[in-house]
RNA sequence: GCGAGCGUAGUGUAGUGGUUAUCACCGGGCGUUGCCAACGCCUGAACCCGGGUUCGAGUCCCGGCGCUCGCACCA
């Protein structure tokens, strides 16, 4: 942290300038809530890009978009609703607020993996003492959920959901017809960059901690079984800053790191890297990452490796991004809630065949004397060896012993031929919490400096997601010279991509400075000498270098 | 959620119950100026919201909202 007021200073300048501003201020504001405004607008939609466009070069990964309004049952199945909710119980005495499962711990192994009804009833018959003041009278349990409720549909026929806590849920469910448009053929990747919601109990840190923030998302699908073929060598030579869960901070390069099984998976080494090379393509500055890998008690439900990749700002280390090794869990939670497949197909080199040479029932003969039971008759019999003799006494799944005689089962022989197998794919999740990242974006691209004995902020942004890439002045606005500027400036803008900003208030050097708060990489001025010959001054916002050149060598 | 502190123009601030709320930067207009926050004139803009105490509240009290910090919480 800066104790010198930096940070204060910074945040004045976000808001005097239209980066960043608390959201519906004018109505006593929102926690948790902040609008991008005129200024950062656009560099948000810039970073986002920059984003998918970076993870478009795998060349199997494509961009899907997702409801933000998600059934309940979708984020039952994933496992959010049990995850993100505390159930919490309130102390009629002295009124403090405590979470069911903490009062409880020592009384159950795992309270906080209670079912609701479950955590009530130990609660009953517990009735444990109030930390705060030492009666035990209880209300009755008060699902806190983490999520927003909403209601899909209106009065009594209207569902339960929430605003997705995550994009990923919609890219798993959506696993199927990826498959298809990828002809069935993995890895893939679905990616997607949206908003995501937490009804945080405490917002803070500003940009750090919000309610609704920008989340961009990759699901790269993989065979758990199948060679990986991941080339490291990209990130030979540059070590990367490793926090392992097993070992000291150690420098090392991912394909070391890999070897030594700090990190456990290639494709996750390979995404940090690639997640290294966008945070630095975007402006973060590379001496400030490092990747802190999860220890086993705090990784998410769902995930088997985790690392995240943390940026050092004002708020210290954060993390802004997380790397999981999520496993089949997305997708087996979902099979299981729905009843539907959600699997990928492997051929085997060579068929397999199995011979099965043993017993299985007589449907007519078993049916009528097990009745219910035929089924767990039919899965004992079949486990039964070829030389058992009947009649025999067998016990079933349920501890059930039952005598089979020889009229109930026939011998079974039959060849069955595999040529492939159905398995469910395995989950890689970068996942990008893109408000985080432009707040270190800026963070490390504010400047403070000095010039003629004042002082001078200049953002030196990285010109593939500064919010304005040109700015124009006409050193007057008279003798023609203003409308030269704004044609100038009308066809910049009408260049896709290219944003223009025209400023003809104040004197040149006050206009230099406006452009430099805001990072904007080049100023354009129009001056006497574009009367005569049509080249403008070219001033480079890191050097204030000035070159003349004709404008249209901009406009090709 | 608990506790403490705070909330005045776009930004940063002054203001200890009493005229028309201070100052700077800032924004806009005009003039001037031949390229780095120049100058002159003019101008714009605020007491977070609601209630109370008081003859009178930016100031004191209560509640709400927001911000900061600590505790708790946190994929």
């Amino acid at each position: 942290m800066t104790g010198d007021g930096r940070l204060e200073r910074l945040n004045g300048m976000l808001r005097r300038r239209g980066f960043l501003l608390p959201a519906f201020e004018i109505h006593g504001g929102a926690k948790g809530l902040y609008d991008f405004g005129p200024v950062g607008g656009r560099m948000r939609s810039r970073v986002n890009q920059r984003w998918l466009d970076h993870w478009l070069q795998l060349g199997n990964v494509v961009e899907l978009s997702c409801p933000t309004v998600t059934p309940y049952g979708v984020l039952e199945a994933s496992g959010h609703v049990g995850e993100f909710s505390d159930f919490m119980t309130e102390c009629t005495t002295c009124g403090e607020a405590s979470r069911a499962d903490t009062l409880l711990e020592g009384h159950h192994a795992n309270p906080d993996a209670l079912k609701r009804d479950e955590l009530q009833a130990l609660l009953t018959a517990v009735n444990p003492t109030c930390p705060s003041c030492n009666d035990r009278a209880w209300t009755t349990i008060t699902a806190q959920n983490l999520m927003f409720n909403t209601t899909i549909g209106a009065g009594d026929s209207g569902r339960a959901g929430f605003l997705r806590p995550e994009t990923a849920q919609g890219m798993f469910t959506s696993f199927n017809a990826l498959h298809r448009h990828f002809r069935e053929r993995l890895p893939f990747g679905a990616m997607q960059v949206g908003k995501g919601y937490r009804n945080e109990i405490a917002p803070r840190q500003g940009m750090i901690r919000l309610r609704e923030f920008n989340m961009a998302e990759l699901e790269y699908f993989i065979d758990p079984e199948a060679e990986l073929t991941d080339d490291l060598t990209p990130w030979d030579g540059r070590p990367m800053h490793l926090l392992s869960d097993m070992e000291e901070p150690a420098v090392m390069t991912l394909f070391e790191a890999c070897k030594k099984e700090l990190i456990r998976h290639p494709t996750v080494a390979r995404f940090m890297g690639i997640t290294h090379d966008f945070l630095v393509d975007v402006g973060i500055d590379p001496a400030r990452i490092r990747f802190r890998q999860h220890e086993q008690d705090e990784m998410a439900h769902y995930a088997m490796d985790c690392w995240d990749a943390e940026i050092q700002g004002s708020y210290g280390w954060v993390e802004c991004v997380g790397i999981a090794h999520r496993g089949c869990y997305d997708l087996e939670s979902h099979e299981k809630a729905t009843g539907k497949t959600l699997r990928a197909r492997r051929e085997f080199d060579e068929p397999r065949t199995t011979v099965i040479d043993g017993w299985t029932i007589n449907g007519s003969t078993v049916g009528p004397t097990f009745k219910g039971l035929a089924g767990q008759v039919k899965t004992a019999v079949e486990a039964l060896p070829k030389d058992t003799s009947f009649p025999c006494k067998i016990t079933l799944g349920n501890d059930e012993v039952v005598e089979i005689g020889q009229e109930h089962v026939k011998p079974n022989q039959q060849t069955i031929k595999e040529t492939g197998e159905w398995y469910i794919p395995h989950v890689i999740e970068p996942a990008f919490g893109i408000d985080r990242i432009i707040w270190h974006v800026i963070d490390h691209a504010y400047h403070e400096t000095e010039k003629n004995g004042e002082h001078y902020t200049l953002m030196r942004l990285a010109s593939c997601i500064a919010p304005v890439d040109y700015a124009v002045f006409p050193l007057f606005e008279k003798d023609g010279m203003g409308d030269l500027a704004w044609n100038l400036h009308q066809q910049l803008c009408g260049k896709p991509g290219i944003v223009s900003m025209y400023d003809a208030s104040g004197s040149i050097g006050r206009r230099y400075a406006r452009a430099d708060e805001i990072g904007t990489p080049q100023c354009l001025t129009v001056d006497h000498q574009t009367l005569e010959d049509g080249t403008v001054t070219v001033r480079n916002r890191d050097t204030g270098e000035q070159v003349r050149i004709h404008p249209d060598t901009l406009l090709a």
